[in-house]
DNA sequence: TTGCTCCTCACGTCACGTGAGGTGGC
DNA sequence: TTGCTCCTCACGTCACGTGAGGTGGC
């Protein structure tokens, strides 16, 4: 055993994927040393070392500090190390739920994001879409307060129902009525969270973009309504409004791109049926 | 907009959870600063910004150093973000499989730590073992080499499979002839990953116990040859080596604790089955 | 002698945390 | 005046990284 062929820290950093000042660092603190030191000061590992300084690794994606490992590894007992890693199989459970949920907040920008870039921003369309889920917030009171008011009090709401404020927010009114009386002051916020208590009504939806601040939403409203008009629409349903490029993308907040989609049925027309299957 | 109401940097270090040291280092760096800055040097958040400095948490999920994320955040436009952030999907991914593996790990080492506290060190017995995955090196070569070095082969040749070698090893013999012959000198390492190409064949195996340093099985196998002579068992496949307790969790290289597992048969004895099924 | 690997030591750095001492409005 | 929140500034710290200058065997 004490004969055998011993490594160089150059090979044992190779081998173990371990900078060669990490390893020195590592020997400094008295966390891992080598099995051996030669005369002239070289440190010389086995090859069965790699087994605890890996060990010493996934101690260290728990974010335990180097102390705390230290004073684990120096009087360990089965017992203890026992003890020790079944209480960061919980956390590290915790941080992967974190990181997962990273991945799914980015996840759900670059889809907004590639949304917003494709576009066509003068144009108004019918589209079909599906339910996705959202956390819908508590219902808004614009009574003597503002937008950011009710936006506080909407994240007040989501940090005690433990939703990651990370997800981008989007704002509904429940119906187009309310949004051409009370523009820029919408019943709801929401979290565009994919594992959200609520859902975006499925539908038929009249799909258009506006260029502003939050809310700032221009002509689009009377856009939108001029064209259901013309092609024989009747809006029944809420307004999502979502915002495609806000404070992460863009610099000017005058330029933050708001996708606006009001639920629309087609009127019954005395001419032509535009349902496919007018019964 | 510029008259909403605007939180103390306390106030928006609650809703946030982000510290009030921090908040303030952010600013200093330049990578978050407060929407107003009152004469008194105050500092004075708009709810809105939780939205950024969210995302920023994001971004910091990936390891990325703040001034990269400053590079990116000073000059933002929906393409560059979206580029980002796409391609940090992909680094995501790669911390999340390194986490699920760290858990993978530590739930092996949990089992194995558990198998060893609860076993009956002095018992020889029998016992039905299902096929578990584990990935099988190259066959050793002892030639005018020792342990360490075919141990050393072993984790290069990982490395190179991409195995974690955190996992914890084991060796095995092919058969108990094997390990009668050539004591110390398994024909095989592996790794004990939930995702490993091989597997340990599923059976019905008789286990014992030894206390040593790797390999050091003391008369361990003797025993296990006289229980199966005195219980009408043949040796009829692999030997698998475990260490149940080893660096990790023992200071001492001369009390690890190794279970042997030799596959037998029970032999069909003149006086009765002991198959259940004696076709 | 040259080249190579290893060494120590001092200092740098990154992302904060920790006081110490002070301000300003109720 | 007391208490409270906020401020700046300097220094600490954690886990290394980065040279600079030197050794020792082929």
């Amino acid at each position: 055993m004490k004969n055998d062929y011993l490594l160089s820290i150059r090979e044992f950093s190779e081998l173990t994927d371990f900078s060669l000042t990490k390893l020195r660092h590592y020997d400094d603190v008295e966390l891992f040393q080598p099995v051996f030191r030669a005369d002239n000061g070289y440190r010389y590992y086995s090859a069965l070392q790699s087994i605890t300084i890996n060990c010493i690794n996934v101690m260290k994606s728990v974010q335990l500090p180097i102390k705390k490992i230290n004073d684990i590894m120096k009087k360990r007992t089965p017992e203890k190390i026992l003890d020790f890693l079944s209480k960061h199989e919980v956390e590290l459970n915790a941080e992967l739920f974190k990181l997962q949920q990273a991945y799914a907040i980015i996840h759900t920008y670059v889809t907004l994001i590639q949304e917003g870039l494709q576009a066509d921003e003068q144009k108004i369309a019918c589209r079909r879409m599906e339910a996705t889920p959202i956390e819908i917030g508590p219902r808004n009171d614009f009574s003597g307060k503002r937008f950011n008011d009710s936006f506080f009090a909407f994240l007040q709401e989501m940090r005690k129902r433990r939703v990651d404020s990370a997800y981008p927010a989007g704002a509904c009114y429940t119906s187009m009525d309310s949004l051409r009386e009370n523009p820029g002051r919408p019943e709801y916020f929401f979290a565009h969270t994919p594992a959200g208590r609520d859902l975006k009504e499925k539908g038929d939806y009249l799909v258009g973009y506006a260029r502003g601040y939050y809310g700032d939403l221009g002509d689009l409203p009377q856009r939108l309504e001029a064209y259901a008009k013309a092609h024989g629409m009747v809006f029944n349903g809420p307004v999502y409004e979502d915002y495609l490029h806000n404070e992460l993308t863009e610099e000017n907040p005058d330029r933050y791109l708001i996708r606006v989609a009001a639920k629309v049925r087609h009127q019954k027309s005395r001419h032509s049926a535009s349902s496919p299957n007018p019964k």
